[in-house]
DNA sequence: AACACGGTCAACCGCTAAATG
DNA sequence: GCATTTAGCGGTTGACCGTGT
């Protein structure tokens, strides 16, 4: 038996939320800010419980959310993302910010699932239809249990999340990139952050090396980043490093494969 | 006009991990 | 170290709406 319903006090209200609820919950978060969700109901008016508060808040009141539809370009980010992170919402809503976890998880299961699968593709395993039937009995070797499975997803997390350092070291990543830049990933990457471009696409290489990265934008003189640009660049870097490892990540699955 | 059906999405449920006493 | 509370997450549900018959 799990916890039970927080919301099954008598006198709590459930359901839709009307716009007097809105007022009041959105009134007290920005005079008061957030200290504890249990509290929030009771001292902003409201008969709701403390977690319906925040779900309404982090869904649909908060000022910082992105209103309208995913373009064809977050699609595509998201089928990336969810290839290398599975149905780990949250974690892929972090990359698009002003989208809510809520909103990714509908938006794949009512119209990337489908699309998908229209185009041939097991959402599940991101893996060609026709191919996953071919492979009904893989080789032993080829066989990941659930533990590998888990492991070699926590390995490319760990990696992402390592290698979002904008000053490009002497890491890992850096080298992997350099090595197995692909022009039309990377450009495709890029293309999906073009709203947020407001920097010089650019990387500077260990040998003072510069590698200019501009398709139609126009690059500065310098690259270093004012602070007001560094969230953009941080997006974008997240973007470019998922695709990365993305890409490198088949190419290493392909060689395994049919090497 | 009335009904059935399917798609969408806000909200809820149940669980886990982290925080707290 | 343990029990309890809380925040956060992913899965699921159900109300609502548009469309087809």
């Amino acid at each position: 038996m799990g916890r039970q319903p927080c919301c099954d006090r008598v006198g709590l209200k459930r359901g839709p939320w009307t716009i007097e609820e809105d007022h009041k919950l959105l009134h007290f978060i920005l005079n008061n800010g957030i200290q504890c969700w249990r509290t929030v109901p009771k001292l902003a008016g409201l008969q709701r419980c403390g977690k319906s508060c925040r779900l309404r808040w982090i869904n649909y009141l908060r000022p910082d959310l992105k209103r309208g539809a995913l373009s064809k370009a977050e699609e595509d980010q998201i089928i990336q993302l969810h290839a290398h992170l599975g149905n780990r919402w949250s974690k892929i809503a972090s990359y698009f910010p002003g989208r809510t976890d809520n909103e990714i998880k509908n938006h794949w299961n009512t119209r990337i699932k489908k699309r998908l699968q229209l185009l041939g593709i097991d959402p599940l395993t991101h893996q060609p239809i026709d191919k996953e039937k071919y492979q009904e009995e893989p080789d032993d070797t080829e066989k990941l249990s659930t533990t590998e499975t888990y492991d070699k997803r926590n390995e490319t997390e760990n990696f992402i999340e390592n290698a979002t350092d904008i000053s490009l070291p002497n890491n890992e990543y850096h080298n992997m990139l350099c090595e197995n830049f692909d022009v039309d990933l990377w450009n495709k990457s890029f293309k999906t952050m073009s709203s947020a471009t407001c920097y010089s696409p650019s990387i500077s290489l260990e040998t003072g090396e510069s590698i200019n990265l501009s398709t139609t934008t126009e690059s500065s003189s310098n690259n270093v980043a004012a602070p007001a640009e560094q969230d953009s660049i941080q997006q974008w870097m997240d973007s470019i490093f998922s695709c990365a490892v993305n890409q490198l990540e088949e190419d290493l699955f392909f060689l395994r494969k049919y090497n």
